[in-house]
DNA sequence: GTGGTCTAGACCACA
DNA sequence: GTGGTCTAGACCACA
């Protein structure tokens, strides 16, 4: 399930973080839902444990996890109300992209199309 | 002209980097227009010559520009379409970040509105 | 009666001295009075019978309350005055923090009356 | 100017982190002042390099200080405010206290004068 | 068993 | 020089 690319110019921590992110966001991991354990997911992904514990530390201070010591890590009730308020922060970073795009000469109705595909896909789903 | 953020996590290097793609992009900056010097533009940009160094090493691997020794560093005749051809590669970024915004929840049409909008600024430009 | 969140970062044990230290304050438990048996707390707090174990034997350890094998928990007839004893010794925490919110610039005023409003509640309890 | 006690239960990284917090507040450290690098730091409190880091990626995060690399740590523009406006939500922490205090049997007078005693403090420094 | 903190020290990117 | 990431591994508190 779990998976580092150690050639990414992404930090490993990153990598973890980002799949929870989506793990989460996609439903797989629902709220009340326990991850592996700092310790388990470190042998599974042939890291180092206190960089799964980085994950982990960020996940909990954005609120999407809660950690107890002795019991483990759980997806909190929170966690994709705060996820998709994240994400939504993120629209002007992509009008940067879209303007940065439109600057190469590409048409208006290629991005319509990509955009029209991909709600399309998540229909879907 | 040309500033940097101090404040920013982007790496100066990779700033000054951005602003000149952006000013030829823009046409601000055409093929054959000379480059302020490592030394004029660190001393405006009040950072260490190596950082601007660099950023002119960046943009002459990718031939946007040409560095004459004892001349200066010009803008490329192949820049613009250099340009355009890295920027149309990065459209799968973009096309992943169109797909978390659409598991947020956002509306197919909100997206649209954005694109419309960024193509009408343009073409006021 | 008892409670215990598991989403708080305080550990369970001390959620549960806690709650116990209150209700000994506010007279909900009386000297004398027997606490339930850790069997029967653990199973009302879905907590592992070691964690209201380790909180029994601090408050047996503070003099708290009394344990004895096989009759079970109770409150000891010093529990008010060692609480008491030991709160006020938290006074000096206290005004570090008092001297924290002064550094806000938040007005004396302001404090003066949230205490005013606190031993009023009191009265009236 | 900085030190640890290894003694206390507080960890190492949040005793650096409340000590810069201090300073911030005190003034001591004003904007754009440069903290010790991390080396430095370490040496000077006989701490790991990485408790040092763990503590200044904490005050990167909430934004007291802006890390540049290559080039150090510095106290950002916002510290006071963010600093401020964090104390300040901690107020209803305070309130519990002051309420856990009162039910011991000390007077409200001896509360109000602790709080004259920290506001004058305060105005002579 | 669980997560949290820490040391010792390597290696990297950036200025 | 600077900070950022990471491994290897110890030790602790908590359940």
């Amino acid at each position: 399930m779990y998976q580092v690319d150690n050639q990414s110019r992404v930090p490993a921590y990153e990598q973890i973080v980002l799949q929870i992110e989506k793990y989460i966001l996609t439903g797989i991991l629902a709220a009340g839902d326990q991850l592996p354990s700092v310790r388990a997911m470190s042998l599974q992904l042939h890291v180092n444990p206190n960089t799964v514990q980085k994950a982990y530390t960020e996940l909990d201070r954005r609120g999407l996890i809660f950690t107890t010591l002795g019991k483990g890590a759980f997806v909190s009730e929170e966690a994709t109300d705060i996820l998709k308020r994240e994400k939504r922060s993120e629209m002007p970073k992509l009008v940067d992209q879209i303007r940065e795009i439109a600057m190469t000469g590409i048409e208006k109705q290629e991005l319509i199309e990509i955009i029209e595909k991909v709600y399309e896909e998540e229909k879907n789903d």
